[in-house]
DNA sequence: GACGTCAATCAGAAAT
DNA sequence: ATTTCTGATTGACGTC
């Protein structure tokens, strides 16, 4: 069955003329993969939306510029089917969703020419084409962005939590700065005395013997350090 | 000015 | 009955 499908579509995989040989070879992955579904799914427990009515083209109508392209683009006037005055929405079926979506992940907008080949292999309105795109599009970007509110929320998440510790850990360690610098500098000059920059210590007089006074070089170099 | 795209919105129909 | 999905409309804007 697939070798048939090939040997069937062959030519039309390799049509230059046609724009990105969209529609055609489209179609022909669609019956390849309607044929794998029937082959590997189970008959039963089917998606329940499959069962939806498939309608087929329903023509738009419509007093907008927009609409007035259509009938640029097709050449007729193409309303739609009234019942009671009730719009007749369109149901794509599930051969058109498909080669849509193939078309789309390929690429996101469309030419005119493209527009009309696919509209055609797919026995719909340009406009209808075009207007699945445009909201395929916007659809899509709006996804997006739920995705991206909800990567940014968590990076804000994490940093928030980040700071919070960070300030934490500053917060502590002001804490044991200020309880233990004074013993520190005590330590460093037990008969300095007086701190030669704060006098924050002891009144003690300077030992000139060779270590004290590295020591208090040494402490006074790094002076602003401790009480920076 | 014609045309294409987008954002906002409406509305019909299916799903829950 | 309400929600969700999705085809369609409208008006604004940019580009040529």
């Amino acid at each position: 069955m697939a070798i048939k499908l090939l040997q069937n579509h062959d030519c039309d995989l390799d049509d230059e003329d046609s724009p990105r040989t969209i529609g055609i070879s489209l179609e022909w992955q669609w019956e390849m993969k309607t044929y794998l579904e029937q082959e590997m799914e189970p008959r039963d427990g089917e998606d329940r939306r499959c069962h939806v009515k498939e309608l087929g083209t329903v023509s738009l109508f419509s007093n907008s510029t927009s609409a007035k392209r259509d009938i640029d683009d097709s050449g007729e006037e193409n309303r739609g089917d009234l019942k009671g005055g009730a719009r007749k929405k369109l149901k794509l079926t599930k051969k058109q969703s498909f080669v849509l979506e193939e078309s789309f992940k390929q690429h996101s907008t469309l030419n005119p020419k493209e527009k009309q080949t696919l509209a055609k292999s797919l026995n719909l309105q340009p406009r209808q084409v075009e207007i699945w795109f445009q909201n395929r599009r916007a659809r899509t970007k709006l996804k997006q962005n739920e995705v991206d509110c909800a990567l940014l929320k968590k990076c804000y998440e994490a940093l928030t939590s980040d700071n919070m510790r960070l300030k934490r850990e500053i917060h502590q360690l002001k804490e044991t700065k200020s309880r233990v610098l004074p013993e520190l500098l005590y330590k460093q000059f037990p008969a300095a005395g007086t701190c030669p920059s704060c006098d924050r210590i002891g009144t003690a007089s300077i030992d000139t013997t060779k270590t004290s006074k590295t020591l208090l070089v040494r402490a006074t170099k790094s002076h602003s350090h401790f009480f920076s």
